[in-house]
DNA sequence: ATTATATATAGATAAAATCTATAGATTACA
DNA sequence: TGTAATCTATAGATTTTATCTATATATAAT
């Protein structure tokens, strides 16, 4: 069954002719009397009693008009839609962020997103960028805003924000009465740092590694927000990102510390499968995010040569 | 596009895999690429990511999914609804009848039918034969129940009843009394005759021809209930299918008079387009008119022949 | 009867769908 | 990290389907 055998089906039915239908499908009248032929032979049944000056719909093909409509407009209404782009209430996409991203980065910018595209529901993965890289090479999440650097061959990124990860401490902490501490002297204190899988760990872990010390007491966490409750308690003292800690420091319950030969930063950016295609709804989140950061221009040359 | 390729697509879309479509679809996998790769032309988006252990539906995938799924469904059903002869509420057809059929042949037939097919609505035309046929010729009407004979190079026909047509006059009239009377007293009286087109006429006026004799004072009409009405309150006397007069003479409100050398009577029968395909429901009625009416061999024989 | 208009059919041609074989890429596993 | 297995895309050949031209046949109108 084919779809244009329906449709000059229709055209007969309508005008009562196959002739008159050949014109109006502009092909020749054989061609529709074969379309209609090959349907009744599919159906295995009569559509038309011919002879008359017009043809007749007989109850079948009565039946299968009803149908046919029905099948029509549907496919031309997937047709319109997928052409237009419009998105259909319900539908949606997934993607990824790590907490700091959703927490301070995107809010304004989703909140922005929402008046474009009311309909599309978002869902956001939020957990740390390792999983959330899974994710999308697993086709699972359109897209991630995630640590940098991140290397892997079949993963794209471009970074949006640089976020400094000063020494943090307690506002009752000894250093922060001080203007500045020495590395050596920070890794005397319990520090309280990132997971091992986590990139913002690498880093400190390397400038650790390059200067020759290592830390005492250390105590690992997943989530920053944990971290940073756990430094303004006087548990122990971080390296934090200063997204995570900035309302800390403006309530001042916590204090920046200048270290020594430290500048630790983590870059935020977004990742995505390497060579796929984004709906426009998508991209256009994506596009906002870069707007909002600066990051547009990188954007369009690495997906001009995904493509 | 093409109805496989939608199955193709949907297939893909379940498995979350090319090959494995194409293993459920019995096919190879390139068929089920290009089938995809033909939907995404002419939709003009992509549906699929592909690249990784499984494809993943993109957001216009998705939309598809929700329309291709309708559409197949769609198709099955008017399949099935084809192949199994079912009827829809609300379809239906058109026949024709003479009065007579309508209102002494068909009542318990039509009763029966609405058991066997209480979704189908009839519509029966009730008119004189000859606009009944016009009917039959135009394919406006599948088929009619009229007075035979009927000759005509594209009508085909079966007599399912003999009706004779006595002579009836009203219960006071002079013949009333008598056991019987002579045509040529017949000619004498005032005679209401069917109108010179219908069938009934034609067999009266043929008699009279050979005969040699002619009517008088003739009024003409075509409702045979008017007519009977007519006899009754004795503005004249009548040639009358006994269908139309039984109940009249049940009553005693006509009565019947023995015409020497005249035995008028006419057929009825079922009339319908040479060659012309029926559909079951239709055929169901019309095999149950010739059931009851004895027709039913030489129906079969005559559509044998259509076919 | 004759002409005009319908639909059906036969045969040729064009378009498409599908297949086989294979390349290129990714994943899984040793 | 390399190797085998598995996946999708592509090229070219083949088959099937759709369409066209020409014509036969039937019906309706003049």
């Amino acid at each position: 069954m084919n779809l244009y055998h329906l449709r000059y089906f229709l055209s007969v039915a309508q005008t009562g002719s196959f002739s008159q239908a050949a014109r109006e499908m502009h092909v020749t009248q054989p061609t529709v009397s074969s379309g209609v032929a090959e349907l009744e032979k599919t159906m295995g049944v009569r559509l038309f009693n011919r002879g008359g000056k017009r043809v007749a719909l007989t109850m079948e093909g009565r039946t299968l008009v009803n149908y046919a409509m029905q099948i029509q407009d549907l496919v031309e209404e997937v047709e319109d839609h997928l052409q237009r782009r419009d998105v259909l209430p319900g539908e949606g996409f997934q993607f990824g962020a790590i907490d700091a991203a959703v927490t301070y980065l995107l809010p304004d910018i989703l909140k922005d997103y929402r008046r474009v595209y009311p309909d599309v529901s978002l869902s956001a993965q939020v957990a740390p960028s390792r999983y959330l890289v899974d994710d999308l090479l697993m086709n699972r999440s359109e897209f991630a805003v995630i640590s940098l650097p991140y290397d892997h061959p079949r993963v794209e990124t471009v970074s949006i924000y640089r976020d400094s990860m000063p020494l943090v401490v307690g506002a009752s902490h000894p250093f922060a009465a001080r203007k500045g501490a020495t590395l050596q002297e920070v890794v005397q204190e319990p520090l309280i740092l990132f997971h091992t899988d986590s990139i913002s760990r690498k880093i400190v872990d390397e400038r650790f590694a390059e200067v020759g010390v290592s830390p005492g007491g250390v105590m690992e966490m997943r989530s920053p927000e944990a971290m940073r409750k756990l430094v303004e308690v006087g548990v122990g003292i971080s390296f934090l990102p200063l997204l995570t800690v900035q309302e800390s420091l403006n309530a001042g319950t916590l204090r920046v510390v200048d270290v020594a030969g430290v500048a630790f930063s983590r870059e935020i950016g977004v990742a995505w499968r390497r060579g796929r295609y984004f709906s426009a709804a998508i991209r256009y989140l994506i596009e906002a995010i870069f707007e909002a950061y600066q990051g547009l221009e990188v954007w369009h040359k690495k997906v001009e040569i995904a493509k």
